[in-house]
RNA sequence: GCCGGGAUGGCGGAACUGGUAGACGCACCGGACUCAAAAUCCGGCGAGCUAAUCACUCGUGAGGGUUCGAUUCCCUCUCCCGGCACCA
C-alpha cells in the first residue's frame, strides 16, 4: 500500500471505475424501492462557485448514503441555461450568448465530474436547447387554452435612453445602470399565469408537506396570504361609485379618508385641468415597482378634491391620490382608518387627516391613539348601532347589511399575484404566439413548435435584437395564411426551472413532455438548494406540477417531498478606501491577518505590500467584493475529498458557512491522519484471527463500543438529521480513540479491522476517492460503492455501569457511577451519600428529587 | 417597511425531546522528534478568583419571565443574513 496519501492520483482512478462501471447510470426497476435526490441545477455563469460545491456534495453525500442503503438512486443534472448574464456577457465581449452559454456548460460539467459527484449524465437537459424548452411552449399553449394563461398589461420598468426594459437589478437608485437615466413605469401587454387560481390548493397543501422545514412553509402561507374581508362600494359624490376591499370592515365607521392609486381614473379625472395633481401623479410614474421600494418610501398624497359618502354616517369623506396605493394591487383604491392603521396612521399625521377612534381594547383598557395606531380587535365604540360589537359580530353585521343592500360582499382576497412571464429579452425561450392583423393573436400550431431561438444574434443594450430579426419576426398567420409577425416576448426563466425535475426523469422523449418514466421516479425524495428560492422557485414548481396534473400529465400534486435549504457560503471581505475614486476590494487570499499574543485577530495587511486594509466582516461571496475561493484551485492543490468534507464539516448545511482557509488544512489533515491509520494496520500483516465476541478483553469491549457507538451516530446525523457535520466530528472522535488503542493481540487486531472497515463504509459518501482506495487496502475485491451501509450491534453497545451527575438545587454538585440497571431509589441512595451532594444539602430537608433516567438527578432543598 | 431565519470561547461550530454548556475542528501556547525548520506526534486552552491542574463564582447578543432545572419555552429590544414577484 502506498504511504503517502495522494489524491491527485487516487481520485482520477475512483472516477475512471466509477464511469467505466456506470455505478450512477440508473433505469427504472420496479423491483426496487426508488429515490430521487435532486440538487438544484446551476446558471452557467462559467465557473463553479463554492455555493454549487457546497450544494451538490450534500446532494452526494445522500446519493451515495441512500445507495449503500440498497435503493434506486437517480441523481441526474443540467443547466439552467437562458438568463440575463449571457446578454451581459454578450453585450461586454460580443459573444454570442448561446456560444458563451455551452463554452460555460462544458468548463462547468468538467469542474462537477472533478469533484466526483455521482451524477446520471445521460439525462442531462439544458433548458436553452430547443428540445426542452419546446414543453415550455408546449404546456403555455395548453395554458391558453385552459384559460390558465392569458393576456393583460403590466408594470415594468423602462429606460427612455436605450428605448428598453430593464430587470429589478438593473435599476439603481431609481437609474438604468447603463445610462444613468431616470428610470419611468410603463404599461405593457404580457401574458399571465393564473397561479391564483391555486392559491387555496397551494396554502392547503403546506399541511402535506411535513419534509419541508418550517420556515419555508410558513413564508410561502405569509407569501400567499390569504385573508377574508368585505368588498363595499362607496357612493362618490358627483355620480360613480368608489370600490375597495378591506379585512377590517369592524374600523369603517373609523374611515376619515380614501386612498386611490396614481392610475385610478378618478384621480385621473381629477388631474385634468389641474397642474399640481399632474405633476404629483407625474413623480409617482417614478417611484420603483418593488414591493420593498413602495413599502419604504416616503408615504405621500394630494386631496383631489372628490368626496365619497360614507355608507353608514353618510359623511363626506375626502378621496386623496397616493403614492402607496397601486393600481395593479385589488382595487387600486383603499378606505383609510388612522386611529386603527398605522400607515394611515403615519399619513394622517403628516396631512392633519382626521384620527376617528371606533375600535377600543376588549378589556376595557384605554388605547393610547395619540401616540399610535390601536391595531388589536377589540369592541366597537362612536360607531352608532354597532357600538360594542366585537370584531366577528362587526364582520357579520357589517357584511348583512351591505349583502342586502347589494353594496358589498364577503371575499377572500389573496396576497399572491398571478405570474407575469413575458420579458422583453432575446435569451428565453420564444412565446409561441403569432400577431396577424386580420385575425389578432395566434397560437404556433403544435406541428410547428418548437419556435426556435436564432442562437448566432448578439444583443446590444438597446432593447430585443429579435425584434429587429427579420427572419425569425417574419411568419406566416396559422389562420389566415397571410403575412404575420411573429411575438419577440420570451418566457421568465422561473418557467424553465419550474419542471426540469420532470425532464430529467423523461430524458430524450422528443415525442412528449414526460413519459411513464417520470411516474416511477416522481416525487423528488430530496430536494437541495439554497434558502433564496424558498418562495419563488418553490412556488411556481408547486404550480406548475398542479398544472401538469390537471393536463393528465402526472398522478403527482406535490414535486418535493423533502426538502434542505442549505445556507450561504461566506468569506470576510477586505477593502482599501483610497482618498480618492472608488473603494477596492482585496481577495482574502492575497491578505495577511494580524495576530495578537493569545491568537485573536487585530488586523489584517495586504501581503503584496504590507500595509493594512479594512475589514468589511464577512458577507457571501461575490465577485463585487471580490472574496470568491476557486473551487477549481482547491480541488487541485488539496483533492476533491478534502473539499467536500470541509464543506460538510464546518457547519451545518442550513446554516451559512464561512469559508477558512485554515479549516481546509485540518480536513487534508484528517485525510492523511485517516490514510495513515489504515497504512499502519494493513502493514502489521495479514490478520490472524476472525473477530469472537466473547473473547474480548475490557479494553477491546470498550474501543468496540465506541466504534458502534459512532456508527450509531453517523447513521442517524446523515441518514435523518441530515447533520454531517456531527457526523464527521463523530468519526474524528473515533479515529483519535483508535490512535491510542495500541494492541497487537489477535482480537486486538480484528477489532481494529471492523473498526476501519466501519469508517471506511461510514466516510465513504463524503470522502468516496479515498474511501474507494482504503476499502481495497483492508482487503476487499469489491467496491465500496457497492457496498451496504453497516449494521449497528447492539450487543456491542451494552454498558456494565453509567455515571449520573447530581445537582443540589440546579447546580452540579457531583456524579456518581451506578450499574446500568440501577432503579431511582438506588440512584437516590448513592446520590446523597456523594461527599459533593452531601456538603450541600448539609442536613436541610430533601423538598423533592428529580431522576431523569441514566442521566441526572436533581436534589432540590 | 413587511415576511422568514440567526447571534454560544480568539474563530467555525456541539449540546438531537427543558437535564453535565463548549464535542469535533481551527488558531494559539508548551513539549517530543530534528543541526535547524517544515511535516508529524503528545499535552494545555471560556472568564474571574487562587500558590494550585482543588474548590468556588460568573458565563450561550441585551433586559425581563416560566421552571427543581433554560443555549433550548414565553415577552420586549439590538444587530446581522435571506426574500419581497424582471438576478438566478
Amino acid at each position: 500500500m502506498q504511504e503517502r496519501y495522494e489524491p491527485s492520483v487516487l481520485e482520477p482512478q475512483a472516477q475512471a471505475y466509477w464511469d467505466g462501471n456506470g455505478s450512477f447510470a440508473v433505469a427504472e426497476d420496479p423491483s426496487r424501492p426508488k429515490y430521487y435526490c435532486l440538487c438544484m441545477f446551476p446558471y452557467p455563469s462559467g465557473r463553479l462557485h463554492m455555493g454549487h460545491v457546497r450544494n451538490y456534495t450534500i446532494g452526494d453525500v445522500i446519493t451515495r448514503y441512500m445507495r449503500m442503503q440498497g435503493y434506486n438512486v437517480l441523481q441526474p443534472m443540467g443547466w439552467d441555461a437562458f438568463g440575463l448574464p449571457a446578454e451581459n456577457a454578450a453585450m461586454a465581449n460580443g459573444v454570442p450568448p448561446a456560444k458563451w452559454t455551452y463554452d460555460n456548460i462544458a468548463y462547468m460539467k468538467r469542474q462537477l465530474q472533478s469533484l466526483g459527484f455521482g451524477i446520471d449524465w445521460s439525462r442531462e437537459v439544458a433548458t436553452c436547447r430547443p428540445d426542452y424548452y419546446r414543453w415550455n411552449q408546449w404546456l403555455f399553449l395548453r395554458m391558453l387554452e385552459k384559460g390558465i394563461a392569458y393576456r393583460k398589461t403590466g408594470t415594468v420598468n423602462w429606460d427612455p435612453v436605450d428605448q428598453t426594459v430593464l430587470a429589478n437589478e438593473q435599476v439603481i437608485d431609481g437609474r438604468g445602470w447603463r445610462t444613468g437615466a431616470l428610470v419611468e413605469k410603463r404599461e405593457i401587454p404580457m401574458y399571465y399565469l393564473g397561479i391564483t387560481k391555486y392559491a387555496d390548493d397551494l396554502l392547503g397543501a403546506l399541511n402535506d408537506l411535513p419534509g419541508w422545514p418550517e420556515r419555508v412553509r410558513l413564508m410561502q402561507e405569509n407569501w400567499i396570504g390569504r385573508s377574508e374581508g368585505l368588498e363595499i362600494e362607496f357612493d362618490v359624490e358627483g355620480g360613480g361609485t368608489l370600490g375597495i376591499y378591506t379585512t377590517r370592515p369592524d374600523t369603517l365607521l373609523g374611515v376619515t379618508y380614501m386612498a386611490v392609486a396614481a392610475e385610478h381614473p378618478l384621480a385621473q379625472r381629477a388631474a385634468q385641468g389641474n397642474p399640481d395633481l399632474q405633476q404629483f401623479i407625474a413623480e409617482c410614474q417614478r417611484n420603483g415597482v418593488t414591493e420593498a421600494a413602495l413599502e419604504t418610501m416616503e408615504k405621500r398624497g394630494m386631496p383631489l378634491g372628490i368626496h365619497a359618502i360614507h355608507p353608514i354616517s353618510g359623511e363626506r369623506i375626502p378621496v386623496w391620490v397616493a403614492n402607496f396605493v397601486l393600481m395593479g394591487y385589488g382595487t387600486g383604491a383603499v378606505m383609510a382608518v388612522p386611529a386603527h392603521d398605522q400607515r394611515d396612521y403615519e399619513f394622517a399625521r403628516r396631512y392633519g387627516l382626521r384620527i376617528h377612534q371606533v375600535v377600543q381594547p376588549a378589556d376595557g383598557s384605554l388605547a393610547r391613539i395619540d401616540e399610535e395606531a390601536y391595531l388589536e380587535h377589540g369592541t366597537l365604540i362612536n360607531s352608532g348601532q354597532f357600538d360594542g360589537l366585537d370584531f366577528d359580530e362587526a364582520f357579520d353585521a357589517f357584511a348583512k347589511l351591505f349583502e342586502a343592500q347589494g353594496r358589498g360582499k364577503r371575499r377572500v382576497n389573496f396576497r399572491l399575484r398571478d405570474w407575469g412571464i413575458s420579458r422583453q429579452r432575446y435569451w428565453g425561450c420564444p412565446i409561441p404566439l403569432i400577431h396577424c392583423s386580420e385575425c389578432g393573436v395566434q397560437p404556433v400550431p403544435d406541428d410547428q413548435l418548437p419556435v426556435v431561438l436564432p442562437e448566432e444574434l448578439v444583443p446590444d443594450g438597446s432593447g430585443n435584437p429579435l425584434g429587429k430579426n427579420a427572419k425569425f419576426l417574419e411568419c406566416q398567420c396559422p389562420k389566415c395564411g397571410q403575412p404575420a409577425r411573429r411575438e419577440t416576448d420570451t418566457m421568465d426563466t422561473f418557467v424553465d426551472s419550474s419542471w426540469y425535475y420532470f425532464r430529467y426523469a423523461s430524458a430524450n422523449n422528443d415525442r412528449a413532455m414526460v413519459d411513464a418514466r417520470a411516474q416511477y421516479w416522481m416525487p423528488v425524495d430530496q430536494y437541495i438548494g439554497g434558502i433564496e428560492h424558498a418562495i419563488l422557485h418553490l412556488l411556481y414548481s408547486r404550480f406548475w406540477t398542479r398544472v401538469m396534473r390537471d393536463l393528465g400529465l402526472t398522478q403527482v400534486e406535490e414535486p418535493f417531498a423533502n426538502l434542505l435549504t442549505q445556507g450561504m457560503v461566506l468569506n470576510e471581505i477586505y477593502f482599501r478606501k483610497p482618498a480618492e475614486g472608488r473603494i477596492v476590494y482585496y481577495n482574502p487570499a492575497d491578505v495577511d491577518v494580524v495576530l495578537d499574543d493569545k491568537g485573536a485577530p487585530v488586523g489584517a495587511v495586504l501581503r503584496a505590500d504590507g500595509q493594512p486594509v479594512e475589514t468589511a466582516g464577512i458577507g457571501t461571496m461575490s465577485k463585487s467584493k471580490n472574496n470568491g475561493v476557486d473551487p477549481q484551485s482547491l480541488v487541485e492543490t488539496y483533492g476533491a475529498d478534502t473539499a467536500r468534507l470541509f464543506m460538510m464539516f464546518a457547519a451545518p448545511p442550513e446554516q451559512s458557512l464561512e469559508w477558512s482557509d485554515e479549516g481546509v488544512e485540518g480536513a487534508f489533515r484528517f485525510m492523511k491522519r485517516l490514510w495513515r491509520a489504515v497504512h499502519q494496520h494493513v502493514q502489521a500483516g495479514p490478520l490472524e484471527a476472525v473477530l469472537d465476541k466473547t473473547a474480548l478483553s475490557p479494553v477491546q469491549r470498550d474501543i468496540r463500543r465506541q466504534v458502534h457507538e459512532a456508527l450509531r451516530k453517523i447513521t442517524h446525523d446523515i441518514g435523518t438529521r441530515r447533520t454531517f457535520n456531527t457526523a464527521i466530528a463523530a468519526v474524528m472522535e473515533l479515529m483519535n480513540a483508535l490512535a491510542k488503542f495500541d494492541d497487537r493481540s489477535a482480537q486486538g487486531r480484528a477489532v481494529l479491522q471492523e473498526a476501519l472497515e466501519i469508517v471506511v463504509l461510514g466516510l465513504s459518501p463524503v470522502v468516496p476517492h479515498a474511501c474507494h482506495a482504503l476499502w481495497h487496502e483492508l482487503g476487499h475485491a469489491g467496491a465500496v460503492i457497492d457496498e451496504r451501509w453497516p449494521q449497528v450491534d447492539a450487543d456491542a453497545l451494552m454498558r456494565d455501569a453509567i455515571e449520573v451527575v447530581v445537582q443540589v438545587n440546579g447546580k452540579l454538585r457531583g456524579r456518581v457511577t451506578v450499574p446500568a440497571s440501577a432503579d431511582e431509589a438506588t440512584v437516590r441512595e448513592a446520590a446523597l451519600a456523594d461527599a459533593g451532594v452531601l456538603r450541600y444539602v448539609d442536613g436541610k430537608p430533601i423538598r423533592k428529587f428529580v431522576y431523569v433516567r441514566g442521566k441526572l438527578a436533581n436534589v432540590v432543598v
